[in-house]
DNA sequence: CTCCCCCCTGGAGCGCGCTCCAGGGCAAAC
DNA sequence: GTTTGCCCTGGAGCGCGCTCCAGGGGGGAG
């Protein structure tokens, strides 16, 4: 998982013409090929803009949604529900519907949250085991070392 | 992420024989099939004992290996780390090498945890901006709806 | 004895999220 | 003019972590 935001790059920084596909992917912390994946499987709210000669384009709307898109992958939701949920911000009038996705989403990451503190306070449990010695001192890997979480 | 742990199972509960791999299958929340996956992938402490018709027997000290393997594999350790780790645990007397290793996946645990908090913050920056009205007030899904991050 | 349920093995299959490649184009730099 | 570098498309490939399947066996309940 890239980190979120390379260069935060404000809006007036982005030249008349537009950013490359390389310069965007560079700043919203994305590969080349994980954009043009993203546009194909309908994450973006539109399709990039075109240069003349074909090459996409990207203003500071898209950057915008690209670091939306980044945030809800880096919180676990999969491809396809950003999908579902594009394709609900691509209609106007429906605001109550984006803000039940995101409360809904809100609420696994929480409790995703939640596990993963749980299961690092039983890591950390086993580290002071270690720490104290304690492994050191009981003879099977197994029987003593483990259930640092009970 | 199937839950932890659906009956935590003190050890004076476990029939003599030991449990059937089903049971010890509903115990630690994993599948069947799952847990001969990691026996084959080389994650079990030893492999699992054997009823003389060939069925697997598992004891108090297999279920904690276990349930500690749970806790790294809910923590976002790689199968291929947690072998290294379960290697590790074989031989005797490298508890610090074992410390090392749990105390850089802590590390590790520590930094995903910010990061996905720093994405739960932006998506509660989106939700009040959906709550206050703010979303059905501005007329574009994209420039106005999206950089709650900012 | 017959059912039924769970167990076994080896190996194939799958969903996800990218990632890479071949084959080709435009255009600025030398 | 040619080299360099980034861009394009369609499609194949991949690593991960399971998950499922075929084909077979043991063993307790009725």
């Amino acid at each position: 998982m890239a980190s979120v935001v390379h260069r935060p790059m404000p809006d007036e920084e982005i030249p008349n013409g537009g950013l490359t596909i390389g310069e965007a992917a560079a700043v919203c912390g994305l590969s080349v090929d994980t954009l043009r994946y993203y546009e194909r499987e309908g994450l973006t709210a539109l399709p990039a803009d075109r240069a003349p000669s074909g090459q996409r384009r990207y203003f500071a709307r898209d950057l915008n949604w690209l670091a939306g898109i980044v945030m809800l992958r880096g919180t676990g939701m999969p491809i396809r529900d950003i999908r579902a949920y594009t394709e609900i911000c691509r209609r106007e009038g429906n605001e109550a519907e984006r803000l039940a996705v995101l409360e809904q989403h809100r609420e696994r990451v929480l409790e995703q949250l939640d596990e993963t503190r749980r299961h690092l306070a039983a890591i950390e449990k086993k580290i002071d085991f270690y720490r104290t010695g304690a492994g050191a001192r009981s003879p099977e890997p197994y029987t003593s070392e483990q259930r640092a979480d009970r």
